[in-house]
DNA sequence: AATACTAGCAACCGCCAGATG
DNA sequence: ACATCTGGCGGTTGCTAGTAT
């Protein structure tokens, strides 16, 4: 058989956790020219990392909307029960937590509530209920059906917000992108003071921590990055200057990265879902329990009765 | 204090499907 | 119709920090 190839060349290409550095110039990049095109990315900002880890990176860490760790109680419900909708299948499930990405949720998944459901399955039920309680009744089609209905909603929402101005937000409003920009705040604050070369960054919960001091697995392997690192910078700066007007009421270091926000609003892939949104009721149906009677089956594939006793 | 073990999570890998030439 | 490219997805791996011994 055909082995495909990779999506790029393996050598010289650099893998591991990203640096600051890395982030800034692949975020520059996007604010330029969109996501998109991964392909170009790292020829175009010199990054020694393949498109796919470009693309990961921004749609996992860097792009605007992002809420890290911490899941409360209704997103873990709402985990629950779409996991036992739709399977494992994470994309369609973050497509209705906006905040959330799927890898984020899978990990989720994975590390606590794989565990916490098996917990409650071998206490609360002598009869080895299946790890993933879906019904049988319900088949897969059904689920698709669903997931699909959703797809479709969302890709005609896009479709119809194309020409929406980009939103702004109000003046005391708090941005749904709050930890997002603050991680990206604090990580350039810190990497503004830290001297060359002692900087290592990994990410832990909801900040990006800055380490810093000998030891550093990058070592010496930024150097393109590093060429770009002020360029980069640059741009940033320049722009979120050409925007700092846009809210008085918060810190200058939310500012600038709010005014960011709205520049990266027009390239989110997922759209806000709470605004004028003419589908709402397709989006809400699996949990409305208000919802019309044909909705009442899917219903019946309840949380409380895949896990009893969980909530 | 040193070592072993475990949990959490970021990132990678391989497969797949749609788009394009 | 076919081959290739590209992006998306889900499964898995490997690193790190925390905890137990």
């Amino acid at each position: 058989m055909m082995v495909r190839p990779p999506c790029c060349e393996k050598i010289g290409v650099k893998k591991g956790p990203w640096t600051p550095e890395e982030d800034i110039i692949l975020v520059s990049y996007i604010q330029e020219h969109g996501p998109g095109n991964w392909r170009s990315v790292p020829t175009t900002t010199g990054l020694m990392r393949c498109s796919k880890s470009c693309r990961l990176r921004w749609t996992n860490y860097l792009r605007p909307g992002i809420k890290r760790g911490n899941f409360n109680d209704h997103e873990e419900k709402m985990i629950i029960h779409l996991q036992a909708l739709l399977g494992n299948r994470w994309a369609a499930i973050a497509s209705y937590l906006p905040e959330r990405t799927d890898n984020d949720i899978k990990n989720y998944w994975n590390t606590h509530l794989r565990k916490k459901l098996k917990k409650i399955n071998q206490t609360g039920d002598e009869n080895e209920v299946e790890e993933n309680s879906i019904p049988q009744v319900k088949g897969q089609w059904e689920r698709r059906l669903q997931t699909d209905i959703h797809m479709a909603k969302q890709a005609l929402c896009e479709a119809l917000s194309l020409d929406k101005p980009t939103p702004i937000l109000a003046e005391n409003q708090t941005s749904p992108y709050a930890s997002n920009t603050e991680n990206i705040a604090r990580l350039l604050e810190k990497w503004m003071k830290k001297p060359e070369n002692s900087v290592e960054t990994t990410n832990s919960g909801n900040s990006i921590m800055v380490v810093t001091g000998s030891g550093s697995r990058e070592g010496g392997q930024n150097t393109i990055a590093c060429k770009q690192k002020d360029q980069a910078f640059d741009s940033l700066v320049s722009f979120n200057s050409l925007n700092s007007d846009c809210s008085q009421s918060v810190s200058v270091e939310e500012k600038n990265f709010l005014a960011m926000d709205s520049c990266f609003f027009q390239y989110q892939s997922k759209p806000n879902q709470e605004t004028q949104d003419p589908l709402m009721f397709m989006e809400n149906w699996p949990f409305d329990d208000e919802a019309a009677q044909c909705n009442e089956d899917l219903m019946n594939v309840s949380m409380e009765e895949n896990t009893p006793g969980l909530f």
